[in-house]
DNA sequence: TGGGGAATTTGCCGTGGCGCAACCCCGCGT
DNA sequence: ACGCGGGGTTGCGCCACGGCAAATTCCCCA
């Protein structure tokens, strides 16, 4: 029933895919639960690693904030992902904030219970690795684009890849599966909400995507692919 | 002896620290030897995964190109640092090529023997982890102030970096312990050897630094500190 | 000791895109 | 129905940097 359902889940998620039934069973008793309303903080930069998460439904943001306040955005996280991998490294506080985007529902437990189970079963700690490595290889791209690329071929590359990751088929094109601002895509391609505006109501014009308020759909996504590579000068 | 030098040697590795010493015994034999010459190429990027390697002596750096040819700097290596991560994460082919800057020397093992090892030893799976937690925290740093700094402050923070990381105390100040070129500093910044050298040059006026042909010398670390913040507009 | 080539320096010019500011638009609450 | 506020759009001017080009310096090697 319900246990055997979240048990399921947690199968699925990137971080005990593989694992056994009766270990999925310990973790699943030794969890709690967690809910968030869209705009919710689950925890703050700066705060102390103590909690761990997977998201069972539901969107967030992780962010980096400067000193200064201006603001960078790490990467979203859907089901079956993990919030809070300090807690696996061995960290002491958060590098970033983690709120939710639309009403959440999570999985929580305190870091030690984590700490003690990647121990014991090399199986997650194995799958801590693959997941951080990947998010390692995620951010070797993003770095090599903001330093190589121009404006336009990074916001390309950037609403691409949130097409792939949570696109929806719509009649009108692939859409982006959550609310996902000018400000917001600025604050990913390193660059200003005002440019982002400017560039979305280029292609805007040329039929490649369709976008308002807080809102992007993907109309031609081939051209945004040649945009991309753009390899001229 | 000779062995046992070698154990020494894994047991203060990024990815052995704490690994017991009968595991290591067999890792070591289990291992083989690899030496680079200055110039000399580990592996280059879309290489097949099959090897992993840990530092010894000497520096690696480790590049990403473009299509297009541009370089990305990603990181240095250093002794008892891992080269090959992509073996941990079950990857098929190496996202960067990994070069040597000195005659170096590495331990080497196939693809399967460390997968194998880390699944039969958790504790190495688990430093697995910290580790590309830890590169993948540094990215983020990298990332956030290449989206928010100017030329000048992201210099600075590389330069400190790497005086921390790699600093070698000497007379004239802290010195960069490799060779560093103008293009290299900016191939980890995001910008181009020419904005590189007048930076350089502009420091050395002040007394800042002192470099020369692929050398850095920090000479007033405060100084450099205080450019890296550099809250002003 | 004399090249030769790589690394660096520097001036000059062009420009992408940022900052600012004004304005518009839409959805929501009362 | 109406007003308000958070997004979004757009024009304008400026400037930090990149591109280009030429000169210089320095190290390595014959």
């Amino acid at each position: 029933m319900e246990q055997q359902r979240d048990i399921e889940i947690l199968k699925r998620s990137e971080l005990f895919a593989g694992v056994p039934t009766p270990v999925l069973a310990e973790l699943q008793a030794a969890s709690f639960r967690k809910r968030l309303a869209a705009g919710d903080v689950l925890f703050r930069q700066g705060d102390p690693v103590d909690t761990f998460y997977i998201v069972i439904v539901g969107r967030l943001r992780v962010t980096q904030t400067t000193p200064e306040g201006a603001q960078v955005i790490i990467r979203y996280l859907g089901p079956g992902q993990m919030a809070g991998y300090s807690v696996l490294t061995g960290g002491t506080q958060h590098p970033g904030s983690t709120t939710a985007l639309d009403d959440s529902h999570l999985f929580g437990w305190p870091a030690a219970t984590i700490r003690d189970m990647m121990t014991r079963h090399a199986a997650i700690a194995v799958n801590a690795a693959a997941v951080l490595g990947e998010r390692y290889h995620e951010m070797q791209v993003r770095l090599r684009e903001l330093s190589t690329e121009r404006v336009e071929q990074r916001i390309a590359h950037t609403v691409l890849r949130l097409a792939r990751q949570a696109g929806h088929r719509t009649a009108r094109g692939i859409e982006i599966a959550f609310p996902l601002s000018r400000q917001d895509l600025a604050e990913m391609t390193g660059t200003t909400l005002h440019t982002v505006s400017r560039t979305l109501s280029a292609w805007e014009e040329k039929g490649i995507v369709d976008s308002g308020r807080r809102r992007v759909i993907v109309c031609k996504i081939d051209a945004l692919e040649t945009m991309a590579e753009a390899a001229d000068k």
